[in-house]
DNA sequence: AAGCATTTTTCCGCCTAGTGGAAAGGGTAT
DNA sequence: ATACCCTTTCCACTAGGCGGAAAAATGCTT
């Protein structure tokens, strides 16, 4: 049914991005367990086509290529997260976000504001760091190496309910894990509180999408409920935008 | 030497992204020229994980799966290009900055401070609008259809030497393709100024590079002598980062 | 509502394109 | 200088992929 080269090339690729972008060919093939013939030939095409490329010391790493159709693809599937983000605004009345981890980094990539007049308003696009929002704290959730994250950003004070314990913030991320959501309770703005949930894609979480307003409007929300709700409406958005991935088992 | 079927997975991919991410089967057919139970096959393939998605008017578009992939090369690309962003400070004095074109937006994606005091500093990740930009410029240069994409982000004056007038600004793009490099001169923020070039992958405009700081130390500088010295810069980073792409012909 | 044109999907025999084990070639650490 | 590990090349075998053409599904027109 599947043309088994074009799916080892993706796994070759993935292995790649798993492993931070770079690999020797052996790490590659202790990874997907093939062959190192048939990984150096699938590598010579990717090479050929700019999908990876050669360093000097003879590894390869993920090339420009792959910049191009990931950026195009990062916009339809921003497309495709608006009907959710709505359904979600429809729930609680507040702005709905979707946003990615990209490296350290929590990016946003689609959003729907909230029909009221006082409302938060984050630009697609825009960077923040994980430890201070909602959406960052269930992206990290799903990470082992949440820890060494926080060693390299740091935890900067946004306001004075940032956590700054990687201790205390480790506990957190154990509390999102079990409940499911995460709060942002002021901790990267002064008056704005958010809760998160995870989108997975049916193995790990992928993007994380969010409601946010002002703590006043938040705080009389029944959160389990709200969380339940949303959960729902991610746990929808996961299976269409990536569900069909991870089959052939 | 090149492993067929990955190659044409790849023009699929290609193919989908230079038609904005969503095509028909027998669009697919048109622009590759592959018979249609093949391009059928490769899809089912790209479809199981999750590289492409079939909507319900059975077109397919790029999948989920290309964001993480496309994110992680970014980052590796931005990195690849810290040293030639080097030069290019250490040729101007001035801060300079790589740019992509995601959509209608230009992103930074990466970035080298100027060492003096006073000195630009755009963060990376961050999006503007192309019309006021010299990097916005060099990558729709290359575009035909720039003018549609003024029709939809419309041309927000920002500053007082904002271009505002569509036809103006073809009229520039026209001299950026004559001359080979942009400029922007206070259109996007008062008293800075920018020079900026293309980077190429031999076939078309990737990316852009430029250098961008206080007005008068820019104008200070020799213009025709600094887009000589930047283009030869950009035009080692493009063949190294994008170089081994389009072989085989 | 029926028929036509277009586009997508399935099928299957042919055979080429891809496979992978093993040997040769490079780098670099000891 | 040598030994080890990692990468690249080679080649005979055959499984995996190819693609023409028919069937099915969709949607447009009359």
């Amino acid at each position: 049914m599947s043309v088994q080269s074009v799916d080892r090339a993706l796994d070759i690729l993935e292995a790649l991005a798993e492993r931070g972008g770079e690999a020797g060919l052996s790490e590659i093939a202790a990874r997907t367990g093939l062959p190192y013939g048939t990984i150096h030939r699938l590598l010579q095409t990717l090479l050929a086509r700019g999908y990876v490329r050669q360093e000097s010391d003879r590894r390869y790493a993920l090339g420009g290529s792959l910049v191009r159709t990931g950026g195009v693809a990062q916009r339809m599937v921003g497309g495709w997260a608006e009907p959710y983000l709505a359904k979600m605004v429809e729930l609680s009345g507040e702005t709905a976000n979707m946003a990615v981890l990209e490296g350290d980094f929590v990016v946003y990539v689609a959003q729907v504001p909230s029909p009221r007049r006082l409302r938060m308003f984050a630009e697609v696009g825009r960077r923040v760091l994980p430890h201070s929002t909602a959406v960052g704290k269930v992206l990290l959730a799903d990470r082992t190496d949440a820890a060494a994250v926080f060693g390299r950003t740091g935890l900067p004070r946004r306001t004075e309910h940032t956590i700054t314990s990687v201790d205390r913030l480790l506990a957190e991320l154990e509390t999102v894990r079990d409940r499911g959501y995460a709060l942002d309770l002021g901790e990267e703005e002064l008056g704005v509180h958010c809760l998160a949930v995870p989108v997975s894609d049916g193995d790990r979480v992928v993007a994380g999408m969010s409601v946010s307003g002002p703590a006043e409007r938040i705080s009389a929300l029944d959160r389990d409920e709200l969380a339940r709700g949303l959960r729902k409406i991610a746990d929808d958005f996961g299976s269409e935008a990536f569900g069909s991935g991870r089959q052939g088992f």
